[in-house]
DNA sequence: ATTTATGCAAATCATTTGCACATAG
DNA sequence: CTATGTGCAAATGATTTGCATAAAT
């Protein structure tokens, strides 16, 4: 199984460079404006090999679609519970984090995922209530 | 919106104690078993209901249905990459992770979830190799 | 040439919802 | 009584897949 370099499989990548987090169906209608041709089965599936490869990041996050992350080092992500927006995270000394998580209930740990919410700069601003 | 003790409220809240992290369709078919007149959409509800009065604990966890708990100390989950199975992790210090989390990207931090992937037990005997 | 990728539409999986009826308070 | 909950089946949203064709190596 070779990978081949289409130009679908480039546009894929871009998509995520520019858009910055964004979900599957956002990539496919970032692409879809200068190449209508390409369909979003093709989107999905060039995301699915490039995060395979380790060429991008899949951000699983609860409750919604998964997002897709151009930036390779170790970092996390947060989303806004009221608009959705997901920043990434650069947490000091995270390296303790991955130091504390190396025994959990006897299972051989491969990784983590750390998804944290709350609310963005904008609408804690608009909603002060919460 | 008050809430009411039905008979079906009850035997999800007590099929999650019993399974130990069920997904809804797991609940569903150990409470049908000896009520199955019950149907798949009141156990959802009743799992909705319940996680967001703080009866349960919602786990989602990346691919694949969410889990719930009904442990409700915090800790985290992880999951066996080959079984499924998910287990508990009490992290020792993980007040720390909780204080490094106070600011992340201007966000207000509202709260965070940890899942751990890797191998359980029994799958890391049975493959050697991973 | 041969294998991998694409586009389309249909399928799948987890979950939600509309609606008429049942039941808890 | 009256609001909340239930069962059913149909709808939804995200993602995957079968298949015939197209393109990369």
């Amino acid at each position: 199984m070779e990978a081949r370099n289409t130009i679908q499989r480039s546009l894929v990548y871009e998509a995520v460079q520019q858009l910055c987090h964004p979900t599957a169906e956002e990539a496919w209608t970032f692409i879809h404006q200068k190449h209508p041709s390409v369909s979003k089965a093709t989107v999905y599936r060039n995301l699915g090999v490039l995060a395979q490869s380790g060429a991008l990041r899949k951000i699983s996050l609860p409750d919604g679609a998964d997002h897709f992350d151009s930036t390779l080092s170790e970092h996390y992500h947060i989303r806004c519970r009221l608009c959705g927006l997901v920043a990434d995270v650069d947490m000091p000394h995270q390296e303790r984090m991955t130091d504390l998580i190396k025994d959990a209930a006897g299972f051989l740990v491969e990784g983590h995922d750390i998804i944290l919410k709350g609310l963005c700069p904008a609408c804690a601003q608009r909603c002060p209530a919460g």
